[in-house]
DNA sequence: TGCAATTCGTCAGTATACTGACGATTATCG
DNA sequence: CGATAATCGTCAGTATACTGACGAATTGCA
């Protein structure tokens, strides 16, 4: 196999290491990480995270629409098209224009849909153990739960907060 | 303004909860909060979390390659090509063909560059502080070094670990 | 009732990721 | 040295995000 050292000098040596550190790039790190571990897990079924999200909510909320649908899992509007569009190809939802509001689209799970969120679920939880896997039983508990703070109290902070169903929408 | 409850029956009304408080879930809602937290603070220079900490590993190792840099900040390296690209097209950093190894471009940042990583150090801090401001003191350490420990216990992974500069590349 | 303000889904444009593959180049070993 | 393996940067294709904007539809209020 081919080798050498690849231009890299230690000119500055723990110049990148505060950077490193940062909570920002250990958070992107830790997205890419579950991300990939979900991918591999949920391979043989063919969703994403993402898609998975959406389909359980859909199951969830019967003939939501698109927008309340990403109030529910804190999704971008303008994102969310182009996911259920991929449920949809994959026949694990319905998409039909609202009757009561035409602007809308309801969406359904089909059977599919619903076979595949009861048989995906082992995959699933066997993703959550191994992303917080290098922690013990106590840390693990106070890591979850710090997480669930931690994106409560910055909600506001993204697109894509989560809204409460059937709330007032807040001013921006 | 318009308001109507928007579609949500409230059919199973915890369906989601479940979804909602999965480490996955929770730690992509994160990583968006902290990306939007970054860009809401450094708006004036025009640069992303991704654009940032790559300037920042090229101004600590001058003269390092695209792959290299890739292992130091463990990014994906068909991300990297254009994230190097609009650095360059910003002019904070050059990009010219390596002189010991025709495959690779030896990346170096200009003095643009390092004025934009002088002068956006007070927005960077701020986001740390920000992401991490729902907890205590006590909690923030915690939470931070269980952060590394699962980036780091976890690193194999993403296609895109970190890897030790100078260091033989491992077997797959 | 009629009009202004909102909301829904979407579009174009940009940025980050990853898969699988490729030509060009370099390293390794027989 | 020469053949083979490995590596570098990149490409095409797909998926997730976000900005700003828009037409169509709905709501709220004068």
């Amino acid at each position: 196999m081919a080798r050498r050292e690849t231009g890299t000098d230690m000119h500055k040596p723990d110049g990148d290491k505060r950077l490193l550190e940062m909570p920002g790039h250990l958070i992107r790190r830790l997205h890419q990480i579950s991300f990939a571990l979900f991918l591999d897990q949920a391979r043989a079924f063919g969703v994403t995270p993402v898609q998975y999200a959406a389909l359980v909510a859909i199951n969830s909320n019967p003939g939501i629409d698109q927008t309340a649908l990403c109030n529910v899992i804190a999704f971008d509007r303008t994102t969310i098209g182009g996911v259920v569009g991929r449920l949809q190809r994959k026949k694990l939802i319905t998409r039909v224009n609202g009757a009561h509001d035409r602007r809308t689209k309801a969406l359904h799970i089909s059977a599919a849909g619903r076979r595949l969120i009861r048989d995906i679920e082992p995959a699933v939880q066997a993703t959550q153990r191994l992303i917080l896997a290098p922690l013990d039983a106590r840390e693990r508990s106070a890591f979850k739960q710090m997480l669930k703070h931690l994106v409560h109290l910055n909600n506001a902070h993204s697109r894509a907060p989560w809204r409460p169903k059937r709330a007032r929408r807040g001013r921006a």
